[in-house]
DNA sequence: CATAGCCATAACATAGCATTATAATGTGGC
DNA sequence: GCCACATTATAATGCTATGTTATGGCTATG
């Protein structure tokens, strides 16, 4: 395969057929006329035929050269486009990044993040993938994706982790008796219908010893996995809730309530990215602005 | 404006991908390794992050990379297919053709012309345009045209243009008492109707000199701008007319017989250019190809 | 731990592309 | 046709990109 042109050579011929001039195009490229000069001369002889004309003391382009100009600067533009994106790679305002998350952050607390993310950073894209926490986990050991939001996360030789605990509260319509304490505890809730998360779950296990603890028995009403659907439930009077503060915050504006929840059962959540993978500078990025989000809810 | 990236390093970073290892990228691009490893150090700390991991001995490019590795593709392909497009143009396989040419060439010789001079040439393209002769001449002074075909041409200073006589023949219908003759003079047409060209045309001017001394006294039927036309109201009886034989030459399958006039009447076709315009190579080439092509028909 | 394969670094050569100085050439007016 | 001016080409030179070979370090494997 022959040497390819120079991309010099080339901006040369260009310049020089926008400006009918190598003194003129010079000025425009920045560099002396005799440089000008022998870069036409050599992309000449490289190419094997005359590239310009003189007419009336203007430097027309040939034919041959007419034939070759609109390729030439679609070549210029990409190149351009090339080192802009680079650019903006090293900004932080283009890239992809895959988030794969629990279904309830994928309606409530991450679109927030997301759009404030991509609010700066005009070239990046963004993939979201809600999912069960097993299936985040496979994700993430197969660098599917590069960064995720899980909980119930119990270690893994290919996941780095960073746990986050996030307060939980008791939910509860607006107009609800409970609004007038200031914190929860298992004896308010005696009477209370409770709608709670799996009981296999780690955050089941210890509300349940919470209430143990203080002598009061649950009153189940629904089992539900997601945290978003024990609001919606919540909003319907089918019971109240502890979850959450993160979820719950989220539904302050659909009508409902909530006040600490007293002894604390932190909620765990984790952010997990591939160890083996290296992490690209969004999502590096993107995962200190989701963490940085979560301190507000964050207990103590 | 910042400098742009190096064609090579691109190259380089895109065969690296492709074969996930530095030394086989070297070989594939028939360089050193060391060579490859520095291009790629050198592209990295251009543009600011790192292109590639190591991963089980492999070289996998970053997401950053990735990134940037399908416009990287684009570009390199585009630079490939300018460098073939130069080197068609110099083996006269590219260009654009502008033939301004007489409305009966566009239809009876010029066809074939072109025709052959395309086969060997795939990427060139060519523009016919037919018209008067005075439309002709000022398209070639305005350099609208690369290259003209016309008669009666009398020269201009912008104009760089090449006379040659054609032959010129009597035709009839095959079964026309007049193909029992070897050649024709005026005399044998003294009882036949004329189809000729216009009266202020020197063509006719000659061919009416020839008629005054034999002292014979034309019959003329019709006046017919194109040599062409004529033929066609020969084939329909009309009556019998002198022409070129190159027009001639093509009605020989549409049942028309010619023989040579005399005396020798020639036409005079003119090959014409603008001078000072730059010739491109393909014209010269055409130019030539048509050249060719008119000595079978040429007045001797 | 010895071997093999792959990559990075060092030390240098060559080509592309820039510089300045200067000669040559083209343009336009007399 | 000749002169004055503008433009372009050539020469001499230096820096950077990119190539070379030599060599040392790292990693995986038996």
């Amino acid at each position: 395969m022959h040497p390819r042109f120079q991309l010099r050579q080339l901006e040369a011929l260009n310049t020089v057929a926008e400006h009918g001039s190598m003194t003129r195009a010079a000025s425009e490229l920045g560099i002396s006329q005799p440089a000008v000069s022998r870069l036409i001369a050599d992309l000449s002889a490289e190419m094997g035929f005359q590239l310009f004309d003189r007419r009336e003391g203007r430097l027309v382009p040939t034919q041959e050269a007419r034939f070759l100009l609109p390729d030439i600067r679609r070549m210029l533009e990409m190149m351009d486009h090339l080192r802009d994106t680079s650019r903006n790679i090293t900004t932080r305002k283009a890239g992809h990044l895959r988030v794969a998350c629990l279904p309830g952050f994928a309606t409530s607390h991450l679109p927030d993040i997301i759009a404030r993310f991509l609010a700066e950073r005009p070239g990046v894209t963004v993939t979201i993938e809600p999912d069960r926490p097993e299936r985040i986990l496979e994700w993430i050991i197969g660098e599917q994706y590069d960064c995720g939001i899980t909980d119930g996360f119990e270690g893994h030789p290919a996941v780095e982790s960073e746990t986050v605990l996030i307060r939980s509260v008791c939910v509860f319509p607006e107009d609800h008796p409970l609004s007038a304490r200031k914190i929860i505890t298992p004896a308010d809730l005696a009477e209370e219908r409770l709608i709670h998360t799996r009981r296999d779950s780690s955050f089941f296990r210890d509300l349940n010893e919470a209430f143990l603890a203080a002598g009061v028995e649950i009153k189940p009403v629904v089992e539900a996995r997601q945290f978003t659907a024990a609001c919606e439930l919540v909003a319907r009077r089918v019971g109240v809730s502890i979850i959450s503060e993160l979820d719950a915050a989220g539904y302050r504006a659909r009508g409902l309530l909530y006040r600490p929840f007293s002894p604390a059962i932190p909620h765990k959540l984790s952010l997990v990215r591939p160890v083996h993978k290296h992490p690209s500078m969004i999502t590096l990025e993107f995962m200190e602005l989701f963490r940085d989000s979560l301190r507000a809810f964050e207990e103590d």
